[in-house]
DNA sequence: GTTCTCGGCCG
DNA sequence: CGGCCGAGAAC
């Protein structure tokens, strides 16, 4: 009888990763396990490493915990460099991998050319930026974005962001439920101007008058009131964020000192 | 040749 | 002790 490998799902990983523990059967190691990944395509990898490697910049594996195939939010970057004045500037020992970065990872979806590395010497690398934008796109697509919720590596559901009363939907769907998808929508597939749909006409008959480059919202504008508001959100976040980075690593730095008097007892 | 498996090193 | 990877075994 032949017992085959159960390869799951990761949803801790991108899409099509998969998941792989094999039992060690004999040796004086039987019982141990070892866990495996499969990438999309079926490249085989056996260590966090060789993970992180592969997926370089595209992929934080940070809290991301091989054994069990799941993102440890507590976990977060067992790196032994603590969040001290002392050593912000001059990091000692290794760069970190991929934890270092700052890179955006939400946006990797749109009009990223895939670059195919074979080796094969018929065999062209083609980045075809055209092809993503110029695609024909169905009208009121955005509809289709409806009840989508963000949600974080560990899946729970996200709240979702509070519009400015000024942003208006437009279309057959008049709810704003598809807004903030469209307008991040919008944001992420043009570096032209959101304006939303300047035309009047659009109001009344959007299936006639649409301008297709422009998310489902209509005509708004942008005050110097508007960018100073949220200069102060960004700022005040931006406190938050500090605040709880500090309070992070004074609890840290309680924690271990608890490790050490607990071994010493 | 490739893939599977366990040993064993090292932190 | 467990993660990681070398290398022999198996195919």
């Amino acid at each position: 009888m032949i017992m085959e490998k159960k390869r799951t799902d990761c949803p801790a990983l991108p899409p099509g990763w998969k998941k792989e523990e094999v039992i060690r059967k004999s040796g004086l190691s039987a019982g141990k396990s070892d866990v495996y990944y499969y990438s999309p395509t079926g490249k085989k990898f056996r260590s966090k490493p060789q993970l992180s490697r592969y997926l370089g910049n595209t992929f934080d594996l940070g809290c991301f915990d091989f054994r069990t195939g799941k993102m440890m939010p507590s976990k977060m970057q067992k790196n032994k460099q603590r969040m001290r004045s002392d050593n912000l500037s001059l990091s000692k020992g290794k760069p970190d991998l991929n934890t270092a970065l700052p890179i955006r990872q939400t946006a990797s979806i749109f009009k990223q050319p895939v670059t195919k590395v074979v080796n094969h010497p018929n065999n062209k690398v083609k980045s075809d930026l055209q092809r993503a934008t110029e695609q024909p796109r169905q009208l009121f697509w955005e509809k289709r974005l409806k009840g989508l919720r963000s949600s974080d590596v560990t899946e729970e559901v996200l709240r979702t962001m509070e519009l400015p009363t000024a942003l208006q939907s437009i279309g057959p769907d008049s709810s704003d439920e598809t807004l903030l998808s469209a307008l991040a929508s919008a944001l992420h597939m043009t570096s032209a101007p959101i304006t939303g749909q300047t035309s009047t006409a659009a109001e009344k008959n959007p299936a006639i008058w649409l301008n297709t480059a422009q998310p489902l919202c209509k005509a708004f504008t942008v005050t110097d009131e508007d960018i100073r508001d949220q200069e102060l959100k960004v700022h005040q976040a931006r406190r938050s964020l500090e605040e709880a980075l500090m309070a992070d690593s004074l609890a840290r730095a309680a924690e271990s000192t608890q490790d050490i008097e607990g071994k010493a007892a």
